[in-house]
DNA sequence: AGCACGCCGACT
DNA sequence: GTCGGCGTGCTC
């Protein structure tokens, strides 16, 4: 099926022998875009590479990253020897699991990105650097009044170095400061009043421990009585301990006592790959539950399955998924193999990782983006190990190399945060998660509360496949643990609200409920769907909105705390101005603010019940590290009454206390032009009203809306999912978009709109010429926002009732030749936002 | 992508 | 002549 990688791929398995044969010579990819295809390199005496290995290798001018594929006995015909450069240093020897280079390759190929990317993303960060080209000024050989002496570009970029800390510079940002840099440092460089030279890539380098393992005590030689006591506690602890808690535990001030007794050959003392894990939360021991009927009935399914099956698990919020996943794993470890279990977003899920370290302790590890690049590099190589252990972790911890892989877990799997077009590759991690269970034959769970028409079209549909029609399950958790009902939910019209003279954002019923809350000793959550106060300002008199210079989109209104600076903030790129008092278009000073922001709401807030205590959640006040964690331990005990909060809320919280949810405006959500827009919005809410009532106390929510007719809106008061997902899949199929089609969306984007919108138009001609009649192509059209951060934004969308065939795909590279090098071109193969 | 190289017009 | 701009092509 992959003709053109089989060959690589077997040689590049670990298993392959090397034997004792002398390979010279290798061929690696190297990371450098545009640079595809293979490179051949020589072996120096001093190294050892094998297939699979992670080198660096000089590329050009700079040293690279690249990835050996396989040895060679002799270099390549109609290479000169000459021309061969020789690998500079192996940085991580070893570490592909069985059929990764197969997961690898196929990601390549379907979503149509260059091997060495998704490599890439496979790989901590920092693992391929590419070295840096770097300038240092020499001070003692400049003469005074040199500037007399060089021409103009040679004198700003020495003027530029001598008004730095250190006379170092990178060459890029020379480049960027002074135009025609080159020259100038060429000129410099002939003076011999600068250098230049080559920073070699930050390595993540692994960090070496000393290990200190007992032997034997009965030796014929005499030891002292300290030497007599380290060999206790070593015994005592294992009988291995590193020499620093060796030390500490006898009470020793240098190494000198093992040593000697290393020279006895009572203990070895061996240097092994420390690991810098993250250990701090070591919370009590937590046992498996009783479980319900329904959950020990999918636990049963679960643990039946053997190889590749896929299971969804739909359970309502508060019905234990958690629980049946804990369980499910129990035997995977058992058995020394090791699970995956993939969220949407780590620093939202605490409680998640919390619950599997308390199950589990050391064995479980969590993988994601948050983490420094340093305790990535160590939780990657604890992963090669190969010992039997759970890592959870984000998106890309799809990739995690684990060499006995027995299931994979999916949770929340309708979240759209497992499908990101940017940066390449734009992977769906539930995509090669599938692939991946397939490859290395083990179950993958899919669990959600409000499946995805995706999911539950897999797994409840009939296939076409009759071997797939085998493998998939349908699991369902209809109820709540300990029998607590599904919070009622309560829709507000708010034009109703209005015509009785309620002009505030709080509707009776939530104004009501929160102001008994704090009576009734309770919490409560506040879903809003924007950040920021206000979504734009505009002017009373003239009508002028303010919008953002560099986008088509209008400023939203920032003002975090009374007294603070009022701001204008542009949410698409992040330009920040001062609010104006007067409108720059007719100088009325009457602006007015509109829509409804996370801040205005806590503002509201505390003018309408000051007693309240309010933390806000959003991306504006989570943004550092360990802030979510923070926030939500800090409302777990109470510190406050109210969280408010943005989409955010709607990932995995479980809090007992909270009985009250209000959405302050379903609106928000309902009205996207975007074909996905209705199910988002039903899952948004649906998970959102799911955060009440999870403790012992019955639970409440009020949602509050300008378009209580609006279908989601029905279906999330009626908590009625298979009658919504039955009409949406029915709209599907008659367009045939996804799960019965397919999608392929070509982007255009670069400065000049012009340019942009001739290359969109000269692709759409050529794919009218080359695609099948079958393949519909919508557009060119610009983006919803054409705008951002002053680049223009055109696309196509292409879709087909049969899947892409791969030569089509591959035809599709081919339409970059058609856009200018300002004009970006970019292929999101199934997208899932098209905006 | 960088970066060199080479060609061309403008200016001291 | 020299400087600066820009297009083309290569990296084992």
């Amino acid at each position: 099926m992959y003709p053109q990688s089989s060959s690589t791929l077997t040689l590049a398995e670990p298993q392959t022998e090397y034997g004792s044969k002398n390979y010279q010579w290798v061929e690696v990819l190297v990371d450098c875009p545009y640079a595809e295809g293979l490179y051949t390199y020589g072996i120096g005496d001093d190294l050892n590479v094998k297939a699979g290995d992670i080198l660096s290798v000089p590329f050009g001018n700079s040293v690279v990253g690249a990835i050996a594929l396989r040895l060679l006995l002799k270099p390549p015909e109609g290479l000169e020897i000459e021309q061969i450069k020789k690998v500079e240093d192996v940085i991580t020897s070893g570490f592909f699991p069985p059929r990764y280079w197969e997961l690898l390759t196929r990601v390549s190929e379907y979503y149509l990105t260059d091997l060495i990317y998704v490599i890439k993303c496979a790989l901590p960060p920092k693992l391929l650097g590419k070295s840096q080209k770097r300038v240092r000024l020499l001070f003692d050989n400049i003469p005074p009044g040199a500037e007399n002496f060089c021409p103009r570009t040679a004198w700003r970029v020495l003027e530029l170095l001598q008004n730095s800390k250190n006379g170092d510079y990178t060459f890029s940002y020379i480049n960027q400061k002074v135009k025609g840099a080159r020259r100038g440092i060429n000129d410099l460089v002939k003076r011999n009043w600068v250098q230049t030279y080559l920073q070699p890539p930050a390595k993540a380098k692994p960090k070496y421990q000393k290990v200190v393992t007992f032997i034997s005590d009965n030796s014929s030689v005499t030891i002292t009585q300290k030497q007599r006591d380290v060999l206790a506690t070593l015994k005592i602890n294992g009988g291995e301990l590193s020499q620093q808690d060796l030390m500490q535990k006898c009470e020793l001030n240098s190494n000198s006592v093992i040593n000697s007794l290393a020279k006895k050959g009572c203990v070895v003392i061996q240097e092994r790959e420390s690991l810098r894990l993250l250990q701090n939360s070591n919370p009590e021991k937590d046992l498996p539950k009783v479980l319900t009927q329904e959950q020990q009935c999918a636990l049963e399914k679960i643990n039946g399955l053997q190889g590749y099956n896929v299971a969804l698990l739909h359970g309502v919020t508060g019905s234990g998924k958690t629980e049946v996943y804990l369980r499910a794993i129990a035997p995977i470890l058992e058995q020394k193999k090791s699970a995956l279990v993939l969220v949407p977003e780590i620093g939202l899920t605490p409680q998640l990782t919390d619950r599997f370290r308390a199950r589990f302790g050391q064995q479980v590890c969590v993988y994601h983006s948050a983490l420094s690049d340093g305790e990535r590099y160590d939780t990657w190589r604890q992963m090669l190990t190969g010992e039997p252990q759970v890592v959870i972790g984000t998106r890309s911890a799809v990739f995690a190399p684990l060499p006995n892989l027995g299931m994979i877990i999916l949770d929340e799997e309708h979240d759209t945060s497992f499908k990101q077009s940017q940066p390449v590759p734009p992977y769906h991690a539930k995509t090669v998660a599938q692939w991946r269970s397939e490859l290395v034959n083990c179950p993958l769970i899919l669990g959600s509360a409000t499946p995805s028409l995706e999911s539950w079209q897999l797994t409840t549909g009939g296939q076409k496949n009759p071997e797939l029609e085998q493998k998939k399950h349908y699991l369902s958790l209809p109820n709540r643990v300990y029998n607590r009902p599904l919070p009622p939910v309560e829709i507000v019209d708010m034009r109703h609200e209005l015509r009785k003279g309620n002009r505030s954002i709080f509707s009776h019923a939530l104004g009501n409920a929160l102001g008994n809350l704090k009576e009734e000793g309770k919490q409560a959550i506040l879903f809003i769907s924007r950040r920021g106060h206000s979504t734009f300002v505009s002017c009373r008199s003239c009508g002028y909105v303010m919008e953002c210079p560099h986008c088509d989109v209008s400023l939203s209104y920032h003002y975090p705390k009374e007294g603070a600076t009022q701001l204008l903030r542009c949410h698409y790129c992040n330009h920040t101005q001062i609010h104006p008092k007067h409108c720059p278009e007719c100088g009325s000073p009457y602006l007015k603010f509109f829509g409804t922001g996370t801040q205005r709401v806590l503002l509201e807030l505390q003018k309408a019940f000051p007693e309240l205590k309010v933390l806000r959640f959003d991306s504006d006040t989570t943004s550092t590290k360990n802030a979510h964690r923070r926030i939500l331990e800090d409302f777990e005990a109470g510190k406050a009454d109210v969280l408010i909060g943005t989409q955010m809320l709607t990932k995995g919280i479980d809090l007992a206390q909270v009985t009250l949810v209000g959405v302050v405006s379903a609106d928000g959500l309902l009205f996207h032009s975007d074909y996905r827009a209705s199910e988002r919005a039903f899952q948004t809410l649906t998970q959102v009203a799911g955060r009440a009532g999870r403790g012992n106390d019955p639970g409440q929510v009020i949602i509050q809306t300008y378009s209580p007719e609006h279908p989601v809106i029905g279906a999330v008061q009626t908590h009625n999912y298979s009658a919504f997902i039955a009409t949406e899949l029915e709209q599907r199929e008659m367009l045939d978009y996804p799960p019965y089609g397919s999608l392929i969306l070509l982007k255009c984007t670069g400065a000049d709109g012009n340019k942009v919108r001739e290359a969109i138009e000269a692709i759409a001609d050529v794919c009218e010429q080359i695609l099948p009649d079958d393949v519909e192509i919508l557009g060119p059209a610009p983006a919803n926002v054409m705008r951002v951060a002053r680049r223009y934004r055109w696309q196509i969308l292409l879709k087909s009732l049969e899947p892409f065939s791969d030569e089509l795909k591959q035809q599709l590279l081919t339409l970059k030749q058609y856009c200018p090098s300002t004009v970006s071109f970019n292929i999101d193969v199934d997208p899932i936002r098209i905006e």
